[in-house]
DNA sequence: GATACAGGCTTGT
DNA sequence: ACAAGCCTGTATC
């Protein structure tokens, strides 16, 4: 349902260009509820709103220096199980790495539950679904090969050296 | 090693 | 209703 290949900008309130790909981003009652990594860039992204530019501060925050990320108010809509697992993404500091087994036994379920939390993930980069790595490898991210190296970036850039 | 299966939750047929 | 998916530990050959 998320994740469509093509995108236009309209359906984001503001595009903000990382180092690695384009984000989208999309406000709800001045609530921040989606970050999608976009395969394609739309340049002709709207003017940023107030509410945005305060997540943009916290995106360049990040990608400047991400030991210094701090804690976004956001409202993802998801189950009870879903945001229960967000909110244990957000406790991994940057330049950890954590296995979706470890996960899973913290959360009392099963590591393919953690998987699929993860991959519906609606607020990318943000909620550090990259920092969930396989027991045995680097696990997946949104299952395409493009955004692989997205999270094989984003644990580089954080001082995770995979390999 | 390799292969098989259950366990847990969501999403797409 | 059912299969399959960012998985992984245990079992069995």
């Amino acid at each position: 349902m998320r994740k469509p290949v093509f995108i236009s900008s309209q359906a984001y309130d503001a595009i903000y260009h990382s180092p690695v790909a384009p984000l989208g981003i999309k406000m709800q009652n001045s609530r921040l509820v989606t970050i999608d990594w976009l395969l394609e860039a739309d340049a002709a992204s709207t003017a940023p709103s107030k509410a945005v530019t305060g997540v943009v501060r916290i995106l360049d925050q990040y990608f400047d220096d991400p030991s210094s990320t701090t804690a976004i108010a956001c409202s993802p809509t998801g189950t009870a199980f879903q945001q229960r697992v967000w909110r244990a993404l957000q406790t991994i500091p940057p330049g950890e790495v954590m296995t979706y087994g470890q996960l899973a036994k913290k959360l009392k379920t099963s590591s393919q539950a953690i998987g699929q939390a993860c991959r519906t993930n609606p607020i990318a980069v943000l909620i550090p679904c990259h920092r969930i790595v396989a027991a045995k490898g680097l696990g997946g991210y949104m299952g395409r090969r493009r955004q692989l190296q997205i999270k094989k970036w984003l644990l580089h850039h954080e001082g995770v050296m995979w390999l």
